[in-house]
DNA sequence: AGGTCTGTTACTGA
DNA sequence: ATCAGTAACAGACC
């Protein structure tokens, strides 16, 4: 269930990594979402890992030689830390990258929507998946005034504008619901009806709900697992993903479909601006 | 058996 | 050219 507050989790996991010397790297899958670059398992013995970052969804693992490793999680994939004497290979483990300290990490991803990339640091971020992307979620220069002028001749819903990538990169379907929810913003308002007050306090609410998801060690819906295996916790604040069964204050909570993608939100509580006086 | 699910993008049409 | 909307990818789970 990787969001921005999940990927984030897990880069700051892996940190222990830094400094190590890769080993080696074995493709148990070649072909996820795309087809892993075969020169990846040629990566010399001596290089070291550098950095470990994230830009939006993407984790950047850097290399001694400043060549780059990135990783995306997709839909269900995972990275996890294992010592190399108690692990042993599950379904779905594509990717085992070996140091030369006690750590082994795997990237497993059931439904293989992941994918890895490996070219030069420099090649990597000029790639097209990366170039589009919008502005970080948590950037501090993200201001109501900037998300403004963003959306401010968008006819598509403020729901769908908070998943679109290219103009804020890092929030997905679960956060989305909660972000609007916390700003008390109608998911069905028009990009070109929010008024520059609305866009400040949809900044201040999706600052808020990441970096409490953050603080939490993200969200474990189903089976999202930090790298040492540990469970999130910020699943158990959500206020309306997955509670169209339940009510706030006797207010109740609704489920609908935009976009193919599922949308909770308050009706009495997220009122749409025209009906509001 | 069929519907649903966290993400992304190629494609279509206006 | 830009913008909006749909389909597709694969597996697990209910």
């Amino acid at each position: 269930m990787p969001e921005l507050p999940e990927v984030e989790t897990t880069v700051r996991g892996l940190k222990s990594l830094i400094g190590s010397t890769i080993i080696s790297i074995k493709i148990h899958t070649p072909k996820l979402r795309f087809i892993i670059p075969k020169n990846i398992i040629s990566i010399k013995s001596n290089l070291k890992i550098i950095e470990i970052k994230r830009r939006s969804k993407y984790i950047l693992i850097i290399l001694s030689n400043k060549q780059c490793i990135l990783i995306h999680l997709g839909m269900s994939g995972r990275l996890r830390l294992f010592n190399k004497k108690k692990f042993q290979k599950e379904k779905h483990d594509h990717l085992i990258l070996s140091t030369n300290k006690e750590h082994l990490m795997v990237f497993n991803d059931p439904r293989r929507f992941g994918f890895v990339d490996f070219d030069l640091y420099k090649n990597i971020i000029q790639k097209r998946y990366i170039l589009n992307l919008g502005i970080e979620a948590l950037d501090l220069s993200l201001t109501g005034k900037l998300l403004f002028k963003k959306i401010n001749k968008k006819i598509v819903p403020i729901k769908q504008i908070l998943l679109d990538q290219r103009i804020i990169s890092g929030i997905g379907n679960i956060y989305a619901s909660e972000i609007l929810f916390n700003a008390k913003i109608s998911p069905l308002e028009r990009g070109m009806d929010l008024k520059l007050d609305h866009c400040k306090t949809l900044v201040c609410s999706i600052r808020n709900i990441l970096t409490k998801a953050i603080n939490s060690g993200g969200s474990s819906l189903k089976d999202y697992v930090s790298v040492d295996g540990t469970l999130g916790n910020f699943q158990k604040k959500f206020k309306v993903y997955g509670k169209d069964k339940s009510t706030i204050n006797g207010k109740k909570i609704k489920k609908i479909l935009q976009y193919g993608r599922s949308t909770y939100f308050c009706p009495d509580i997220q009122i749409k601006f025209k009906k509001r006086y």
